[in-house]
DNA sequence: TGACAGGCATCGGTTTTACCGATAGACCGG
DNA sequence: CCGGTCTATCGGTAAAACCGATGCCTGTCA
């Protein structure tokens, strides 16, 4: 006994002790969680019974099949990942804005990861060759959100500017389009040819259709008339075959169908669309950096020349291909 | 060199480095942290060296006089207090909701700490006898959220129901009085009255200013009159002594002062105060239990008789001294 | 300008501990 | 009742955290 070591001096969990938690839970074992770690069973064993010790209560349910956590266990594997994540925000902290390395797991709905982000990872990646980016499709609504609380992405881009708790930065306009078969001709659209044509919608729900809502309900137009579609492609199928028209975002029109015009609103109608990461972490330099290479090359600087050469009539003849190999 | 250890593996740093960085830049030097954390000085110095291999890049500047971080050490050292305290709050997460235990630091403005906690620490301290209340008093204004968010406290009671991106749960109306020099007699308030009587306020930038500005503008007053005091015992001396009249919380009235009458207003005004906490630590069982402590003896239910009895002419006569040792 | 003082980095040596392989024990399905 | 699967335990080893002592740097003062 050298020192008496102030006995039961406030000790708190290491990272690896934390790690091991949230990877046994993730894994639902010990094995498995020992196999993705790189590290032996018993080292894992070790590590969450170190755990149960200082929290003098256990945090796993073992059972022959399947280790389960604990009602005080699944509150403390949540703590435990904002703790390994912060520990692995120190380093990104430390970072200078130049010389950038790391991982970057961005978020996107499928157009957007199509269209909007190869020029943006082309210039950034050019920029910050050390950094690998890591694309995530987010394909239904929100998953965006979703995997940025849940710490799998680092960023996401999103649509509109709700997302409170979320550091968000606007980054375009995502205008909206009427959509006919192309035998109706390119004539300008009226407000009376919206009011008088069957209209095919996404459901309900959707914020594309509340927003659609609240813009036909300002033209005086009821919606409540409307089909509506799960899938835009299905929507899009039926306009094509003289079923109705519809409204949607440039954007979601990617790749151009065929058989369909594409005419500008009588009176113009946009979506925001934003970046988003967690508060906390927007001030990271590799998630700004990522940031003002998306403001950079889509943000307002740039909405002189539209990003995309979509087909739409009755509007100033600028098309510029920009080709790249 | 018995495993390869994949060159360069992405290591972590240790929460122990981490909590050598934040005590070095609190205490402002290597030698004072040391002591702080009752650690060597040359454990110190390690610690934070290691921690800066891994960044590749110096955190602290080191001067005789004075260690002060870089600006990457700047915005390591935030990241590196949330992974400390959010390891921290994996141990209090793991509690059961008996048989808590720990340190809890509660912030308020005075006359809370003064009138409203006492009973409530004495039913709290009966149920979880193992848990540690320290009051921290928050003297200005939004000293509360401060403290929250730099990690110095675990709740706050504040005042209002703003605070965005913190948890809030509301405990009660603090009504506000009319105060007048005794001379006054204690007859009823009337609207002529409030418009005809010299007002002495607190500061304009302040939130009780606000309200009772925009309470005062409903009833067709004019503030831009108002007379202001930095300190309320001020302005109560003012009245005592006739220059005017004034308006306050009844709660920011204690201890009740001499030679002034309380009365009720014509049209009632109160302004709420929450107990505030950060959003992902609303869910610790420790704050869980203390909120859960205020909210029965402050909260709705206890609603019926005023917990403060106050010497305010003009109401219900009720009065139950109620005392305690 | 030179010596002093305060404060941090470096250096061996010691202790702690994280990790491993192997093995024993617990549980479920057959 | 037995075999398969999973976790806890046990020595042993290697890494690293920690310490006291010492050297170095810098700013200060005579």
């Amino acid at each position: 006994m050298t020192r008496p070591k102030s006995t039961s001096a406030h000790v708190q969990p290491t990272l690896a002790q934390l790690r091991a938690l949230i990877a046994v839970v993730d894994a639902g074992g010990f094995g498995e969680a020992a196999a993705e770690l790189n590290v032996s069973q018993s080292s894992l064993s070790e590590a969450v019974g170190k755990l149960e010790d200082l929290t003098g209560r256990p945090l796993l349910r073992r059972s022959a099949r399947g280790t389960v956590p604990t009602p005080a266990g699944l509150r403390a594997v949540g703590h435990a990942r904002s703790a390994v994540q912060a520990a692995g925000d120190v380093l990104l902290a430390a970072q200078d804005d130049s010389q950038l390395s790391g991982v970057l797991r961005v978020s996107s709905f499928r157009s957007g990861a199509t269209y909007l982000l190869p020029p943006v990872l082309v210039a950034f990646r050019q920029q910050h060759p050390a950094v690998t980016v890591k694309l995530l499709d987010g394909d239904r609504a929100g998953a965006g959100e979703q995997l940025l609380r849940s710490g799998q992405a680092d960023l996401a881009l999103i649509e509109g500017v709700s997302a409170v708790d979320l550091s968000l930065t606007p980054l375009l306009m995502d205008d909206y389009l009427f959509i006919a078969p192309e035998s109706r001709g390119t004539q300008p659209v009226t407000v009376q040819e919206l009011a008088e044509s069957p209209l095919l919608l996404s459901p309900r729900g959707d914020a594309c259709f509340q927003r659609i809502e609240t813009y036909l309900g300002r033209l005086g137009i009821d919606t409540s008339s409307a089909t509506e579609f799960e899938q835009d492609s299905v929507t899009l199928g039926m306009v094509r075959h003289g079923l109705g028209i519809t409204l949607m975002p440039r954007l979601a029109l990617l790749p151009v169908p065929d058989g369909l015009v594409l005419l500008p609103l009588p009176e113009p109608l946009s979506r925001p669309l934003a970046v988003a990461t967690l508060p906390w972490r927007a001030r990271l330099p590799l998630i700004q950096a990522f940031t003002a290479a998306l403001v950079a090359s889509l943000g307002s600087a740039s909405g002189q020349t539209t990003p995309l050469a979509l087909p739409v009539w009755n509007q100033s003849p600028k098309l510029e291909p920009e080709a790249r190999g």
